[in-house]
DNA sequence: CGCGAGATTGACTCGGGTCAATAGTAGTGG
DNA sequence: CCACTACTATTGACCCGAGTCAATCTCGCG
């Protein structure tokens, strides 16, 4: 991740740019208001104030850049308005560790709030424009408005609730269920955003999803073509194609002893009922 | 986990109660000002309220107890007094996936705020004593008082850095390391906690720990047998003696491909430099 | 004293990590 | 435009760590 490859992928030929980004221009920058910054995180809210005063600078950065280090010291919080970036840990030999991939609506920095450092690094996978929340700012705002506080809390719990989920595939999955459902979150992610969920272009390397996903980035690209020879995606380099969502949503395999904690655990049919018979190599 | 094991281990052999728990009485229940539930969260309060009006109540839990539920509404945040639990998600098939060992000075329940409904289930481990915090009444308060909001990012925060270095372990070590950094850990917060860090009493069966780990249970008591041979640690059924934590910290094995991203990585060594020839079985 | 949950061990298997060779792709510069 | 270089991805061969299955042991409890 030391070369900031200089990608052209803004308008690549499965994912065209954002639908339309959030912000306005003023002083020659891009700011948003409070609405603005809600609706990016989904945040329903019925903000009762009008805040075209309250302005929230945006901040660009290109692929390999990073929006911040280990260790550095904390002060404001990013949402992503557009783009795609990658969170790591670092461990004590310099291996890293990829803990997210943040995009469209993704709130970054959380994790300096506690030692007031952050606790993790970010790096754009690709030119990435972000909106600054400085955390003063934030927490005095959300004494003010309690929908901005209750959005901090909220936002905060929703990372953890994530993190919680991510602990039990990385706990209890086997390498295809891992991608499986990596594939299924992407997909969900970019739907949620407005692009296609059936076709799209990863952002990550193999290396990366593996580190993600607890694997080699042998066992990823073993697990694609595999995936692909059974008709459930396509994939192309970093062209993905989603042909069998549901299977892929439900595909188990190998619920690993610590599973059967007290089912019956029928040691049938390992994988969901999706209709076919493909991964059915149990 | 159906079986509430009405266990007796308040006074057990390596493990007395604790010191001195927070609370005094009042109409026939325990109750905790803010400054004891500071100091519990080992926040460091100037607080500057003299708060013997705002007292928030304790709850008692017997082994085997629930203290909340998966998808039950959210209303409370607790903090753990005195005691042990577990925190659990459960999957599709009604197999737990252990998420943490809470313990005192633990908050509870943070992951319910998102949706306002928790999203993992808690169970007392043995007999507890929980502090119950409203949400609602401590956002409100933490509007008045500064420092309890900014106790309550960073409580959150410092939640999802554990997680985050947990998704870490789980996805870099190799069996033998997480079970070591396990007990490090385990150690540590006992540590913490005033009780001896080296000889302790595991609150949880094997099995848990497994989950915890994503390891099976016969893993990990091989590879305590293991440490125990080795002469890292002695182990008596849940009674552990920390004989070397440093070779226990640094332990590797297995820096697992992923691993070097980058790193030299000089192949010899796998045991972090801890004295002498132990478990140098590579 | 016997029961049942938990812990320990052994034997066997295999998923996925390791090592390694090949090939597709992109950016660089002459 | 094309060689040159550096990644990134794909595949195969091999093997070991940890899961699986199963027998035994221990201990606390009724």
């Amino acid at each position: 991740m030391s070369t900031p490859v200089p990608e052209s992928r803004n308008a690549s030929s499965t994912m065209h740019t954002s639908p339309m980004e959030a912000g306005r221009q003023r002083q020659g920058r891009l700011w948003s208001n409070l609405k603005e910054v809600c609706d990016l995180l989904h945040i329903p809210t019925a903000m009762s104030v009008n805040s075209e005063e309250l302005l929230f600078q945006h901040v660009q950065f290109k692929t390999g850049q990073r929006v911040h280090t280990i260790g550095q010291a904390f002060d404001t919080l990013y949402i992503v308005n557009s783009g795609f970036l990658k969170t790591v840990l670092i461990d004590e030999f310099g291996n890293e560790q990829v803990l997210s991939f943040p995009m469209k609506g993704d709130m970054l920095g959380v994790d300096g709030i506690h030692t007031r450092h952050y606790a993790s690094e970010a790096v754009a996978l690709s030119d990435c424009d972000l909106i600054l929340l400085p955390f003063k700012k934030l927490t005095a705002l959300g004494r003010v408005h309690t929908e901005l506080e209750n959005l901090m809390y909220g936002v905060m719990s929703r990372e953890l609730v994530r993190e919680q989920s991510m602990i039990g595939m990385l706990g209890a999955l086997s390498a295809e269920a891992r991608v499986a459902r990596f594939l299924v979150s992407l997909a969900d992610r970019f739907a949620a955003m407005g692009y296609s969920s059936k076709l799209f272009n990863l952002r990550m390397t193999r290396h990366e999803i593996g580190s993600y996903l607890g694997l080699t980035l042998e066992t990823v690209s073993r697990t694609l073509s595999a995936f692909n020879e059974i008709g459930l995606i396509t994939v192309d380099q970093r062209t993905i194609g989603i042909k069998d969502a549901e299977a892929l949503k439900t595909l188990r395999r190998l619920p690993p002893s610590r599973s059967r904690t007290k089912s019956p655990a029928k040691p049938k049919s390992d994988l969901a009922p999706s209709g076919d018979a493909l991964a059915t190599t149990i």
